[in-house]
RNA sequence: GCCACCAUAGCUCAGCAGGUAGAGCGCCUCACUUGUAAUGAGGUGGCCGCGGGUUCGAUUCCUGCUGGUGGCUCCA
């Protein structure tokens, strides 16, 4: 036997080490700004600690607090810490599982009792006890029998549950007197964890079951450096600031009542122009994109639901019907069988299709009151729905074409960044493996042809055929799901439809449902969010506000607000007795895109001081100019 | 739906160990006539979310409901 093994780099060089070293050692030899700041390693693609010693030749990877990987390691060492310092303050506490999360970390435990935010402080000191006691993390394979005998003893039910469904090998990492369940890896120490925060508490089922009993779930985060726990709650507050419902009341933009409902929206006057402005870009563009707009009703019979088959699937979710002259009628929770109405309404043939038909068609849908949620998540929304019936072998390219439409209709509110998911066949569904094969990669092949990168979802598609979720980022790099394209063998089948074929027989068409927004009050929403409240020039419920000096200017102001209407611009000529500062303040709170201030000088010069909202004075313009300036950036549907 | 927390003026929030409430902003009036993010003074404003209970007395304590928040579960 060597007494040296061979060990790989990422670079393909190679190097001799002494056997049983550690990547701490091999970390150590190679540089001293690595061996301080590696926290993890991969080791023939399996993460191993760093004082894991080392038996075989191998590739090694290190990884450090900037990597996902060695991040990963931080939080979840810092959830074992954490578990410590309830353990000690709760000895009869039980765990459940304890990840790492895409941001931080989080534990679940049963404590007996309702933790409050008081109880996080205390944790926080004794977690902060444990760090500064420099325990190391030590990790020990056991036996089955060790380890059920190991948790048994600490009367870790949870622990003991999870063990049954454990296969091969068992880990258990300790650091002091407290020992967890583990596959790792984990950091050498306790006292490599620097900075970190416990941010909240909420209820989490233990396996995320619901039948199952409810535990505490505390989150935090945990970073090695001051500066980037600072960025990471600056972060959070800037969040909170963005927050939809919060700009949703100061900008006026829309309001929920408790009168009215939960999850029903009341778009107000400031909210429901840029919903016209959004809605009239939609159906402008669709029409453009060989779409034709159709209209349908609210309510229908309950008998359509029977045939399309939502009320065997999804009954839980829709309101209850309503009784009128002996007939039931059910209020839509789709728009989609209105649409195969339409197309049954006479015979197609093959030469009409593909058939695109578009709707922003209102639905109600009962969702549960828990996960109601601002404009995000509602109970009446409008779908900005489209319908496509085509032959299979156009499938492809209508798929191709809706997502070409769809980044196209998105880089225009300025989304550019997104997260493909393609989602494949449940163990649940309907139609013949052949069709959704077939589909599956018609869809495949049009993410590949326009050389998106995206990542299956096994499994996940819905009960009737695969489909394409495009999840987009924000400025924040917050992703937030929006659209959706998803093919549907089943209600072709159920609603019979039909077109006569070139042989004269009848085919059935497939069908593709497609939403780019989701909904409008969802995209409404993400669109508060993603611009702060700053609406992009052409989305401005207000574009320019003028701003007298003095009462004396004001006949000159409402000579120029008339001239900027006459240029279609929505201008406001703020008329109040204040001071200049006052009004440009209240301005800029209502993040108005351009303020222009007129007084005796502008008169004189027949000019305009512009001012622009966050960038401060732009100095003095010919009100032309300006004019033209505003137009072009309301025509462009300039972002900034 | 589940766990926890919360609900006081239009908004943000204080207060009450049980004796029907207060600030700032907003809004209105007046004065000021103002030059790039808050002029001053005065005034207006509340069934302390809704119902029930305990109590001489409840905005305060208990309880049910409604709504919200953070998650979980769910999301055609």
């Amino acid at each position: 036997m060597s007494e040296y093994i061979k060990i790989i780099f990422p670079d393909d060089t190679d190097r001799e080490f002494a056997k049983r070293s550690t990547p701490s050692d091999i970390a150590e030899q190679i540089s001293r700004k690595l061996s301080q700041q590696a926290i993890v390693a991969k080791f023939n693609d399996r993460m191993v600690d760093m004082n894991r010693p080392l038996d075989s030749d191998g590739r090694i990877v290190f990884y450090t607090a900037d990597d996902p990987e060695g991040l990963d390691t931080y939080w979840h060492s810092t959830s074992h810490v954490m578990a410590h310092a309830i353990k000690k303050l709760f000895p009869e506490a039980n765990f459940g599982f304890g990840p790492a999360i895409d941001h931080g970390f989080y534990y679940d435990v049963e404590v007996g009792r309702t933790l409050t935010p008081e109880d996080l402080e205390k944790i926080e000191k004794v977690m902060q006890e444990i760090i500064d006691s420099d325990k190391p993390f030590k990790r020990r394979v056991v036996t089955r029998d060790e380890a059920i005998e190991l948790f048994s003893e600490r009367n870790e039910k949870f622990k003991l549950e999870h063990i049954q469904t454990l296969e091969g090998e068992l880990s258990v990492y300790g650091e002091g007197d407290f020992i967890d369940l583990c596959s790792g890896p984990h950091l050498v120490s306790t006292k490599q964890i620097k900075y970190f925060k416990l941010l909240n508490i909420s209820g989490a089922y233990w396996k995320g079951d619901e039948s199952n009993p409810m535990l505490q779930r505390i989150y935090g985060i945990s970073f090695p450096k001051k500066s980037q726990l600072d960025d990471y709650l600056h972060k959070l507050e800037e969040a909170r600031k963005r927050d939809h419902r919060r700009l949703g009341k100061e900008l006026d933009l829309f309001s929920i009542n408790e009168t009215v409902g939960a999850g029903l929206i009341l778009w107000h006057p400031n909210g429901a122009l840029i919903r016209k402005l959004i809605e009239d870009f939609w159906k402008d563009e669709h029409l453009k994109a060989g779409y034709e707009l159709v209209n349908t009703p609210h309510i229908a019979r309950l008998n359509l639901w029977e045939v399309s088959g939502h009320l065997d699937f999804y009954s839980e979710s829709m309101f209850k019907p309503n009784e009128m002259d002996n007939v039931q009628y059910q209020i839509k929770p789709m728009n989609c069988p209105f649409h195969l109405a339409i197309y049954k309404s006479r015979t197609r043939s093959y030469r009409e299709l593909p058939i695109r038909w578009a709707e922003l068609g209102t639905v109600y849908r009962y969702e549960r009151s828990g996960v109601l949620h601002g404009l995000l998540r509602v109970r009446g929304f409008t779908q900005d729905d489209a319908h496509i019936f085509c032959r299979p072998d156009q499938l492809e390219d209508e798929i191709l074409r809706c997502l070409n439409f769809n980044t196209y209709i998105l880089k225009t509110f300025g989304f550019e960044n997104y997260d493909v998911y393609l989602s494949t066949r449940p163990d649940n569904y309907v139609g013949t493996v052949e069709n959704w094969d077939k589909a599956t990669e018609a869809l495949k092949s049009a993410l590949e042809k326009l050389g998106l990168a995206y990542s299956i979802d096994p499994g996940e598609g819905v009960f009737y055929g695969p489909k394409i979720d495009i999840k987009i980022k924000d400025v924040l790099d917050r992703a937030w799901q929006c659209t959706t394209i998803q093919v549907d063998f089943n209600e072709p089948e159920r609603f019979d439809i039909t077109y006569r074929g070139q042989d004269g027989h009848d085919q059935r068409p497939i069908m593709v449902h497609r939403a780019l927004m989701g909904s409008l009050e969802r995209f409404f929403g993400v669109l508060i969010e993603n611009y702060g409240g700053a609406f992009p020039v052409w989305l401005s419920p207000v574009q320019v506000i003028l701003l007298p000096i003095t009462d004396s200017h004001l006949e000159h102001a409402e000579i120029l607000r008339e001239r900027l209407v006459d240029s279609g611009i929505r201008v406001k000529l703020d008329d109040r007795s204040e001071k200049i500062g006052y009004k440009i303040r209240d301005a800029e709170m209502q993040k108005i895109p351009y303020m222009c201030i007129i007084g005796d000088k502008e008169i004189a010069e027949a000019t305009i001081s512009v001012r622009k909202r966050k960038e401060g004075d732009l100095g003095s313009f010919n009100v032309q100019d300006f004019i033209d300036r505003v137009t072009h950036e309301i025509s462009t549907k300039q972002i900034t």
